[in-house]
DNA sequence: CAGTATCCCGAAAGATACTG
DNA sequence: CAGTATCTTTCGGGATACTG
């Protein structure tokens, strides 16, 4: 389960149940349209996100997490309290071992 | 934090505490000695693992999880519990969606 | 609005050979 | 044993343009 941005989707669709394609590219900036499309597929394939659409016009669709999904919260949480509380910190190291070359996003 | 290996490691010296070069490298197959070495470096960098070599022959090198390499523990444990849980019902989702091509690993 | 289709490049990583 | 050096390949993902 690679790729860049599916972390970030999920915690997308963790934080707000239910969004649409044009939130979502907005929840995970910079995303491409091409990238959101692609990794929503392969979420869609492995059975963590629902995709639900509408034939309306303008046209829309809904992404949510599956029951499956949501059983990734955990994960997502314990990730994301890891992150809050080492993150700078990491990057303090990694900059002192030049690996990285700051950019304060 | 990237790196198809880092997780593989880091797990593997969350149940260790302590491995030499080799043993990583048969904790984490296939990994390549160019791959582990590098990967160790970036962990190190960061401040993750600690690195202990013994001026001996034949030369020895310990490593270990630092302290702040053990805050991870947490992490590791809930992706752990979600890949036990989830990892064959998910990949059965996989292979329907011919998002893989079956190898037994 | 919600995507697909093409093209393309650079980083990630595999293979192989070598060293103190 | 514990790595490093070099070469090559793969492919993730960005840019851009187009469509129902």
């Amino acid at each position: 389960m690679g790729g860049k941005w599916k972390a970030r989707i999920v915690w997308a669709l963790t934080r707000n149940d239910v969004l649409r394609f044009a939130e979502l590219r907005r929840a995970c900036p910079p995303i491409s349209d091409r990238m959101l499309s692609r990794e929503l597929k392969e979420l869609e394939g492995c059975g963590l996100v629902s995709r639900t659409s509408y034939a309306s016009i303008p046209p829309r669709t809904d992404y949510a997490l599956t029951a499956r999904g949501r059983t990734l919260r955990p994960v997502m949480a314990a990730m994301a309290d890891w992150g809050l509380e080492h993150r700078s910190v990491i990057l303090d190291a990694m900059m002192a071992a030049d690996m990285v070359s700051d950019n304060g996003s």
